[in-house]
DNA sequence: ATGCCGTGGAAACCACGA
């Protein structure tokens, strides 16, 4: 089963890069971010005749996440991260697929920091590592994936020391993301390349690209009865260069899928 | 060190992203 995670930066402006992807490697599983729209413009027929199924929860303007299937049923458990009634945005959603219990998230930016939007990265980062403590509580494969905005370590971003001070690489923020790792999570994407660079986000502006000045910011946390499954995984890098693209690329991993 | 680009929504600029 190859499941994927693509930070699409506006699913309007971004659906056919989105469906030439998706025929191109067909997935199974998919994980979408940034929406960017709100929950009735979700483009469900376009994703449907692509051959997948989707539950989305979207919101006006901003965030917004959505799994996506081909030839496999969703069972959807929850579409907010447990933990604060007054959060409102649109960051998460879990679904049981094929035996999995995928949790899809968006975890905010944070910046600037500090300030209120660090502090709320923060405390979403706290709700994430309580929900995900319930997760793997229950000796299940779990998959926790998404855009997490955590740089994990200086060696998953050009020029780490223009980092420190930011919400995605400041220290209190790799952190709250070690302690969510001690849990027993395996970072998939740095288990199967432990000595390459590897990014999944390049910025729009100053050839950031072309000249491979990126970030690993997209991630696949497994939980421990998945890391005996993962056989493969990557990060679809040419797709970053396709007109009309998102700033991050799809990031995939494959699991042998005998449950 | 920096929003230089891109998107959405409202309004012909601004918020936001990382």
């Amino acid at each position: 089963m190859k499941i994927a995670t693509y930070n699409v930066n506006g699913i309007s402006s971004r659906l056919p890069v989105l469906i030439r992807w998706l025929n191109e490697t067909s997935p199974d599983v998919v994980c979408l971010q940034e929406l960017k729209a709100p929950q009735e413009n979700f483009p469900e027929a376009a994703i449907n005749e692509a051959g997948y199924n989707a539950i989305w929860h979207g919101q006006k303007s901003w965030n917004g996440v959505a799994i996506l299937t081909r030839n496999l049923p969703i069972e959807e458990i929850c579409r907010i991260l447990p933990g604060d009634p007054e959060d409102s945005h649109s960051r998460y959603m879990e679904a049981k697929v094929n035996g999995i219990i995928v949790g899809a998230l968006y975890l905010p930016n944070g910046n600037p920091a500090p300030g209120p939007k660090y502090d709320y990265k923060l405390k979403w980062m706290d709700r994430l590592t309580l929900r995900a403590a319930e997760l793997m509580s229950l000796d299940a494969p779990v998959l926790l994936t998404g855009d997490f905005n955590v740089i994990p370590t200086g060696f998953d971003v050009y020029k780490p020391e223009r980092w420190v001070k930011d919400a995605l690489f400041r220290e209190e923020t790799r952190t709250a993301f070690e302690r969510l790792m001690g849990q027993g999570w395996t970072d998939a994407i740095r288990k199967l390349y432990p000595n390459d660079v590897v990014y999944t986000f390049w910025d729009y502006f100053r050839n950031n690209y072309e000249r491979n000045a990126g970030l690993r910011i997209d991630h696949f946390l497994l939980s421990p009865h998945l890391i005996n499954k993962l056989v493969a995984g990557g990060v679809d890098r040419h797709v970053r260069g396709w007109e009309k693209s998102s700033d991050h690329a799809p990031v995939w991993i494959q699991l042998n899928d005998v449950f």
